[in-house]
DNA sequence: GTGTGATATCTTTTT
DNA sequence: GATATCACAC
């Protein structure tokens, strides 16, 4: 499957002249190049390190020096790029694709650490016992199956919180601890005893043995089974050491244990190995990345060669300046001294607004404004926040301008619910054994077959160690507890999974994909609803058969090296092909080349490698950013503080800071500090203004309600309340024993007493009508009667 | 077993 | 405000 690729003498010829072309080509871009950057691209053989500050030409470096690999004549099958983002990816794909033409750079393995390893782990899964057609559990099914393990062993729920456990384990595998491992460890197990969680560890097993059975990984399965992998079959590893003869990975600082050492051990052979990064960009250590990586890199290679990229091209003097200014507070760091020869350009500006919704409409005015001073399309313009939560105002607030605007991440495509759904039947017709595949589906559409039935069904499951589909089939002699008629819808359901089943290789993806949305029942359920979200997942369900649909009739697969050996472009694609590639995109990773016009809304970690004209940095408030969780430790706020300069070297020309003085945090309003990130810009670099912006001449327009938005569970008719008057949220401190309230539900009552304090205050109320009742404040949406 | 409404919990950040 | 969970009626 990964032999060398034979290229017959006509073809050799083709690729000299070709290589000719590049190297003409080559020579004219080097020249582009400041020195510090050519070096960092001719140095091929060796270990190279490039310290790459923010907009150094990074990805220039790692495009060219690909280029130049490919110039020299080295085969692309040698050469693997691993980068985090599938955005990522494919930028650096097509701009290499310019540089040297498709036919070379489409061949280089190039994509994120987990989908590069998740190829590799599809073509030598059998050695660990996994079949091919595993399933990639995203971190919903994670946490379902933990939550469904912590039932079953009984555990208190609120205790063993899924996603605590879940966390717990990701760190585990992350750094490489096995099960074993973490049950042998006695200072784990002492910091979960303390943490009144002794059967984490416990929980981890079953985890793994499920998640095993299942035919399934997780996220992180992808990496600590690669490490197993390349740990215990020195042949393999080999086999990959000699492939790869050149490894280069981006963003080197965000790196986690399990990546550094798969890295390290695949380039031991040859050590032409060239990491780049950023330590000051480092953003990821929440999810187990560790800066150390990068810091102590010099270890692992005394050979080593460092590169520093220190002149900045993108920002302004003031951006650089005053990036400079904040990252300079920050104690772990490599010394660098960024740099531009750019122009001084505009100061920062700071926007002061008393509610996120004025906060909104200020940001929205001012790109109106910008864009009509100076006369720059919608995309020249990047709202940049630390929440996705906070994309809501100022979505709000562009459509009231008329203002485009794509917001990135956040509820993304697949992680819809009509989307996971039909994904779930194509992930059960493809491995019957995904188990929660099955979960999710048995029951959806309605087919009668309920909670106890699955609970019985799962019972024989484990007893047999045997899949749940497995079960359900057998579900006559296996659940002996089950009604005939019971047993019959369950066969129904197997024998329409198994009929699909058969048909994976005879059908394309598309003719599979549409068959099951329609015989399944899903889309005829989806069709009955009519509400407007009703058509939307309509909508979105038929997208994803397009998705399908253009996936079928594609020729040439993103990733051809998966098929090195067969260039058998006949048959057409099919649907298990399909789950292999969609199962590690996440973010909204179609591009839709018509949405190109368009003001981009993303939180600053998606913002990462990006670069726009004109970055708007909001919800600068203590609590938010700086995030309320971060403000433990040193290195957290360290973090956030890294964050805030990736955010601020994201900007070309001009970067705009805002902040509310009060916003809606879960339901009710908060009152937060300006952020403490904005004391420690150098106020040299701030425009000076106590002016405070107005939000329009119609000022008022932030206040009324929009009655654009439909209510989403319909009152019924015979409950004639009238439409809420612009009602005012009454403050929580307001709330005190003996004043009069109103309910939305319960109506007038008296408050009797108040306990708790922070988020958790509760009022215990007498109402009229109903009685004595405690309520959370913020939940209730007290309204005080005078 | 299903469907409804009340209640509880929740939010960093992502492959 | 949005979603998972629980209790209860059918």
């Amino acid at each position: 499957m990964l032999t060398t690729v034979c290229i017959n003498t006509q073809q050799a010829r083709k690729r000299t002249l070709f290589l000719q072309k590049i190297a003409d080509r080559l020579n004219e871009l080097l020249d582009q190049l400041n020195t510090a950057q050519q070096q960092a691209v001719v140095s091929s053989e060796g270990p190279v390190m490039v310290i790459a500050g923010a907009g150094s030409g990074k990805t220039r470096v790692l495009t060219y020096r690909i280029a130049y690999l490919l110039n020299k004549g080295t085969d692309p099958f040698n050469i693997l790029a691993l980068t985090f983002t599938n955005k990522a990816a494919r930028e650096m794909k097509e701009r290499i694709i310019q540089l040297v033409g498709s036919n070379d750079a489409r061949n280089v393995w190039m994509g994120t650490f987990h989908s590069v390893f998740a190829k590799i782990l599809r073509i030598e899964g059998h050695l660990l016992e996994y079949p091919h057609n595993f399933t990639i559990y995203d971190t919903d099914d994670s946490k379902n199956l933990i939550k469904n393990i912590v039932k079953e062993m009984q555990l208190d729920p609120k205790l063993y919180a899924p996603g605590m456990i879940f966390s717990r384990i990701s760190a585990a595998k992350s750094n490489l601890i096995s099960v074993d491992d973490y049950l042998g460890n006695s200072e784990i197990m002492e910091s979960d005893r303390i943490a009144n969680r002794p059967m984490t560890g416990e929980i981890y097993r079953f985890y793994k043995a499920r998640c095993f059975k299942a035919s399934a990984m997780d996220f992180d399965d992808l990496l600590y089974n690669t490490n197993l992998l390349l740990r215990d079959f020195p042949e393999t590893l080999l086999k990959y050491q000699k492939k790869f003869s050149y490894i280069l990975v981006d963003e080197y600082q965000d790196t986690n244990h399990a990546q550094y050492l798969i890295v390290k051990k695949l380039a031991a052979r040859n050590e032409n190995i060239c990491v780049v990064g950023d330590d000051a960009q480092s953003i990821y250590s929440f999810r187990g990345a560790n800066i150390q990586n990068i810091l102590n890199f010099r270890n692992d290679y005394p050979d080593l060669q460092t590169f520093k990229l220190e002149q900045n091209y993108r920002s302004t003097k003031t951006i650089v300046s005053a990036a400079n200014s904040i990252i300079s507070r920050n104690k772990d760091q490599i010394y660098k001294q960024v740099w531009t020869s750019n122009d001084e350009g505009a100061l920062i500006q700071v926007l002061r607004a008393a509610t996120d919704a004025e906060e909104g409409a200020l940001v929205a005015n001012s790109v109106f404004q910008a864009k009509m001073n100076e006369q720059l399309p919608n995309s020249a313009f990047a709202i940049l926040y630390r929440t996705n939560a906070q994309s809501r105002a100022l979505e709000e607030a562009f459509r009231k301008l008329n203002i485009p605007y794509r917001i990135y991440g956040g509820l993304s495509f697949y992680k819809r619910k009509e989307i996971k759904d039909l994904l779930a039947y194509f992930r059960l017709v493809v491995n019957p054994a995904d188990d929660e595949a099955f979960y999710r589906i048995i029951n959806y559409p309605a087919r009668g077959i309920g909670n106890t039935t699955v609970d019985k069904l799962t019972l024989a499951a484990s007893e047999n160690g045997i899949s749940v589909f497995e079960a359900a089939i057998q579900a006559n002699i296996a659940v002996p507890a089950l009604a005939k008629s019971t047993v019959q819808k369950i066969i129904e359901f197997t024998e329409m999974i198994r009929a699909f089943h058969t048909q994976l290789a005879k059908m394309s993806a598309y003719e599979l994909g549409r068959k099951i949305a329609t015989s399944s029942g899903l889309l005829k359920e989806l069709a009955a609803d009519q509400s407007e979200e009703g058509l939307s997942r309509m909508q979105n369900s038929e997208e994803l058969l397009n998705a399908l649909k253009d996936f079928s009739e594609l020729e040439q697969t993103l990733f051809p090296a998966d098929n090195e050996e067969t260039t058998d472009n006949t048959v057409s694609r099919t649907l298990d092909l399909f789950m292999q590639e969609i199962s590690l995109l996440t973010d909204a990773d179609s591009e839709d080349e018509d949405e190109n016009n368009k003001v981009t809304m993303m939180t600053i970690h998606a913002a990462k490698g990006l670069e726009f004209p004109h970055v708007y940095i909001v919800g600068l408030e203590e609590n938010l950013f700086p995030s309320i969780m971060s403000l433990q430790s040193r290195a957290d706020i360290e973090e956030e503080r890294r964050l805030f300069y990736v955010a601020l070297t994201r900007a070309e020309k001009k970067v705009t800071l805002s902040y509310a003085e009060s916003r809606y945090r879960w339901g009710n309003l908060s009152m937060n500090e300006p952020s403490r990130f904005l004391d420690e810009i150098n106020s040299s670099f701030i425009e000076q203004t106590t002016r405070r912006i107005r939000s329009g001449p119609d000022n008022n327009t932030v206040m009324q309600k929009a009655p654009v938005f439909i209510k989403k569970n319909l009152k019924k008719i015979n409950d004639s309340s009238p439409a809420p008057e612009n009602r005012s949220e009454t403050p929580v401190e307001l709330i005190q024993p003996g004043i009069e309230v109103e309910h939305e539900r319960f109506g007038k009552g008296k408050v009797l007493s108040v306990e708790g304090s922070g988020p958790n205050i509760k009022a215990t109320v007498f109402f009229q009508a109903v009685g004595q009742k405690q309520l959370l404040l913020k939940y209730a949406r007290l309204r005080i009667v005078n």
